[in-house]
DNA sequence: GCATCAGTATGTTATAAAACATACATGCTG
DNA sequence: CAGCATGTATGTTTTATAACATACTGATGC
């Protein structure tokens, strides 16, 4: 009986799977993907790549997970995207033809594909669909970004919390009681995302948690009143 | 001899003005756009579009100056961008296929060009350079994002003025003195644009004068001592 | 077995910034 | 011209949260 991924694939991923690529080439496309990417593995807490470094491939999360941060100014570093598969990393600097302006570390053992840059602007070219799609991918990160910027200055540290809990289940989903929380993050990094320090991380959990709102078992986090957390995140 | 516009045309603009999207249009598509394009002109204070509505052209920023912001939580609005000719505005939702998450107001009289929805994605389907150059636009913008996100969440009131001053710089630029910022905002724009409150933003203008960085006539502002300004916007 | 370290937990203090309270210009309008 | 709204200015109080201090736990290594 095949072994169930992290990803929820119950096999090894491939390129293939990375359907806001794959499924719209064509025969020919996909064939030069094919014959022209690398897999690289990568284990916890693996640097994938680092704030300055310029990309030459564009990166595909086949399995895991990799959070994305920004070095502050406090010592104090900034989350600012949390990625599941099978998306996109590091794309923004590679289509801004810039240096990576964050880092990517990974929280989950990863598989990630590399398409070299030429193929992409092949593919960009020959491909009207993958542009519209890297365009709509690029939009809605923006318009995350914008909204995670007003809620991280404005909110109080209860709703900035109860708010990064309710996007981590937006996007790793649950495990399959429907209430844990699937991405096991320390508290640091929960800080981190939250735009927080780690003391009032801890603070806040147990107050949640004292609250019956969730439950908190190491690093395993349930929802257990996702309503009232809703409530916190939108009036905190 | 003619007037000299807000945006540094010496006479009206056009369309062909805006570069992004003109210049790397065939012949055959410039007739396209010049042929089903509209102009409209607003005023100060006008509203070009509001938070919830669902674009249904490309508007370009031919003259003038607006400023995009989203209503906070507590009251206070979060200015997320200040567009300067000749960019396009609204476009993040436009390729998100969303409705704006922000609204759009003038700050100086603009003329913006509305291209029909149609007729962006003729262009995004038989051009690919125009695709690109989108793309680049929003791997920017979405890196501008982040980097405000960290700075308005970590630096200190002294810091976040200091790098929203030359923030305007960048976008707007000095009068021909080469001190005076080419752009007059209300101290409420200033604290919106720099996550505080009026008070606040009026209260560390004054220290800034009374440390000789700048100079405030109004909403005139003259950078004095930009190297200082840095130096508090990057320890502040 | 003990030392060391990272992560977690919690109480106390300090402080940056918001909230609140006034006050004073300026410009508009009946 | 009086009355009102709007924008600017500044002093005082309050509070959210960072900073600091300390302690406990469990894992890892010698």
């Amino acid at each position: 009986m095949p072994r169930r991924l992290e990803n929820n694939f119950t096999t090894e991923p491939t390129i293939k799977d990375v359907s806001q690529l794959y499924d719209v080439l064509t025969d020919q496309e996909k064939e030069r993907v094919l014959n022209n990417h690398t897999v690289k593995h990568f284990k916890k807490n693996d640097v994938i790549y680092q704030e300055g470094e310029f990309p030459d491939s564009l990166l595909c999360l086949g399995s895991g997970k990799v959070k994305v941060y920004k070095v502050g100014f406090g010592g104090r570093d900034q989350i600012v995207r949390m990625a599941n598969p099978t998306s996109f990393i590091g794309y923004r600097a590679f289509f801004a033809e810039g240096p990576h302006v964050a880092s990517a570390v990974v929280i989950e053992p990863c598989t990630i594909f590399y398409i070299p840059k030429a193929i992409v602007y092949e593919l960009l070219e020959s491909n009207h669909q993958f542009s519209l799609n890297i365009i709509r991918s690029l939009a809605q990160e923006l318009g995350f970004s914008r909204y995670r910027t007003v809620t991280l200055t404005q909110k109080h540290i209860r709703g900035r919390l109860a708010e990064s809990l309710l996007v981590l289940r937006d996007i790793y989903g649950f495990e399959d009681d429907g209430i844990t929380l699937n991405v096991y993050l320390s508290r640091e990094d929960l800080a981190n995302f939250s735009n927080m320090t780690t003391s009032n991380a801890i603070r806040t959990l147990s107050t949640f948690v004292n609250e019956k709102v969730i439950t908190v078992d190491g690093r395993i986090i349930r929802l257990l009143d996702v309503e009232t957390l809703e409530k916190i995140s939108k009036l905190g």
